[in-house]
RNA sequence: GCGGCAGUAGCUCAGUUGGUAGAGCAUUAGCUUCCCAAGCUAAGGGCCGAGGGUUCGAAUCCCUUUUGCCGCUCCA
């Protein structure tokens, strides 16, 4: 395998040009940028959110509708409390947090405070370690953070590293981000944004399983937003706070986890491969320590301009998230398994186990779009030097298909133009365009990933031919004018 | 989150020891042009990330804040 830096997608000195290209030409822009933007949030431009939507489209059809067994749903983004205690993610991520500004240490602080008091009893200090610990448990409770700090310089806690007491404000460290609902009728009205959307395949299994007459093996699909209070989110739409999943769950039968597990890493790296993403640029990578709900998992990592990252993870889920939600929900979330055994006995009833597919949207676009950018040049017959930047974005999933170009804007060229235009509309993205010359509309069009372009010219009146253009090959044809729907929907397949 | 660096028109940048901003490309309008941008003419667009301070006067100095980049940390 190749190492973290070697041989990128893009040099990684380029993937700052890439970033702008996306601004410029309406892929990408940084979420609120008149207000100075918002950290590690982005918005989707008219050419970002039409590539995006292919992509997901791509997905949803090579899932759904290409397999048998596997059904799509849609689930909400807030779901009830609940749900993120059976999922672990509350507990795991509730803990306040402090920061030693000299050791860049951070710590519990209920860990910092209980040690500190381990320490005065050792001493003999007893009287004070109870006192501390008490202060501390109160004000925990009322979640009061300031007395915390408070409490930490008033006893002159330090760090063990640094050995000083110069300390951040006290945090609490949570990947979830949190709002508050109308009325509930729980003790708490704090409601979340979803960390993932598994969660909301899991809590609908029996309703998905039931209404759609689901017999095991089968899938759920979704796309959708999930939302993380990442404490550092960089590398452009790699890691945002806010960010959208496509992922499928899969219902197994217990036993039969691993061999689906490997069916589906190999199938979903076809998957890749399929969008014209180079088999060499992906990668397996087993997760080495694994998660609690986790009895296998591994990434499918591609090569970006800044190294190899995960684009998809899969996990084999075993039971964990259905028996959470059964304890929970105190429902019974079991499959009956009508299928006969070795003994020529039904399965019976169980909770089937998982393996998941989750791909990040984002990053697959960006994988997409900086495995598409490049800058060409090349010397013209004249001798003189010519060049061009160019988004080679698969002609399945660009976002403009056709661009529909009048060479002359007179001589009823764009009335042809026009004609073909409302032809072509119906069936897919097309552009229209009559300012320039020509060559400095292709550029636009090759600058914005247009796979196509077709030309109308004068002896489109005589004879009813145009020129059609490659993006990737710039090489031109000759065809004829009522083809041109047909050929270019031949192309985007 | 910590540390370092940076933030000037859509993009890439220049802006001299502080005196109220420029270039190239891009864009728009028109001309020219019968197939691959950098021909012609004209025009629009920044108050110099934001807030505060020092000063007669700040893009240029100081503070705060925000955004980005790099490193560390984190990523159940």
């Amino acid at each position: 395998m190749a190492n973290e830096t070697n041989n990128p997608a893009l040099p990684a000195g380029r993937f700052q040009e890439l970033i702008s290209h996306c601004k410029e030409y309406g892929y990408v822009f940084q979420s609120s940028e008149i207000y100075d933007g918002l950290a590690a949030v982005y918005d989707y431009g008219q050419n970002g959110a039409q590539l995006k939507k292919n992509i997901r489209d791509y997905w949803w059809k090579s899932m759904t509708q290409m397999h048998d067994n596997i059904v799509g749903i849609d689930a909400a983004i807030f779901m009830h409390p609940t749900t993120w205690k059976a999922s672990g993610h509350v507990d795991n991520f509730s803990d306040p947090m402090i920061d030693n500004k000299d050791s860049n240490k951070r710590y519990r602080v209920d860990h910092l405070i209980e040690g500190f008091a381990e320490e005065q009893l050792a001493i003999g200090k007893d009287q004070l370690a109870k006192d501390i610990l008490a202060a501390m448990d109160i004000l925990l409770a009322a979640n009061d953070y300031a007395g915390i700090k408070k409490l930490i310089e008033e006893n002159k806690i330090k760090c063990a590293i640094s050995k000083t007491g110069n300390w951040t404000e006290v945090r609490e460290f949570n990947l979830m981000f949190s709002t508050q609902i109308g009325s509930l009728a729980e003790e708490s009205d704090t409601v979340y944004l979803r960390p993932e959307t598994a969660q909301g395949i899991f809590v609908n299994f029996l309703n998905v399983q039931k209404t759609g007459r689901m017999k095991i093996p089968f899938g759920i699909a979704q796309t959708g937003k999930a939302f993380r209070n990442e404490i550092v989110a960089r590398q452009f739409i790699f890691r945002m706070r806010e960010f959208e999943q496509m992922e499928m769950q899969f219902f197994v039968r217990p036993g039969t986890q691993m061999e689906w597990y490997k069916f589906w890493s190999a199938e979903r790296k076809k998957w890749h491969e399929s969008l014209g993403i180079p088999s060499e640029k992906l990668r397996f990578h087993d997760h080495v320590k694994l998660a609690h709900y986790a009895d296998a998992a591994m990434d499918i990592e591609f090569e970006f301009p800044f190294g190899w990252k995960e684009l998809e993870g899969i996990h084999s889920r075993t039971d964990f998230d259905l028996k959470q939600h059964q304890e929970f929900s105190k429902k019974k979330i079991q499959y009956f398994d009508n299928d006969l055994n070795a003994e020529g006995k039904p399965f019976g009833n169980y909770t089937p186990f998982v393996v998941e597919t989750s791909v990040g949207l984002d990053r697959l676009f960006l994988t997409i779009i900086s495995l598409a950018y490049a800058e060409e040049k090349w010397t013209k017959e004249d001798g003189t030097e010519d060049s061009r930047v160019v988004l080679k974005i698969p002609a399945m999933i660009a976002p403009t298909k056709l661009a529909i170009l009048p060479l002359l804007k007179k001589d009823g060229l764009p009335e042809i133009a026009k004609e073909l235009m409302n032809e072509c509309k119906q069936s897919f993205q097309c552009f229209y365009e009559e300012k320039d010359a020509i060559g400095k509309r292709y550029r636009r069009m090759d600058a914005i990933g247009t796979p196509f372009c077709v030309t109308i010219d004068h002896q489109t009146k005589e004879d009813k031919t145009v020129t059609i253009r490659y993006r990737d090959t710039m090489v031109q044809k000759r065809i004829a004018l009522n083809e041109v729907k047909g050929i270019v929907e031949g192309l985007i397949k």
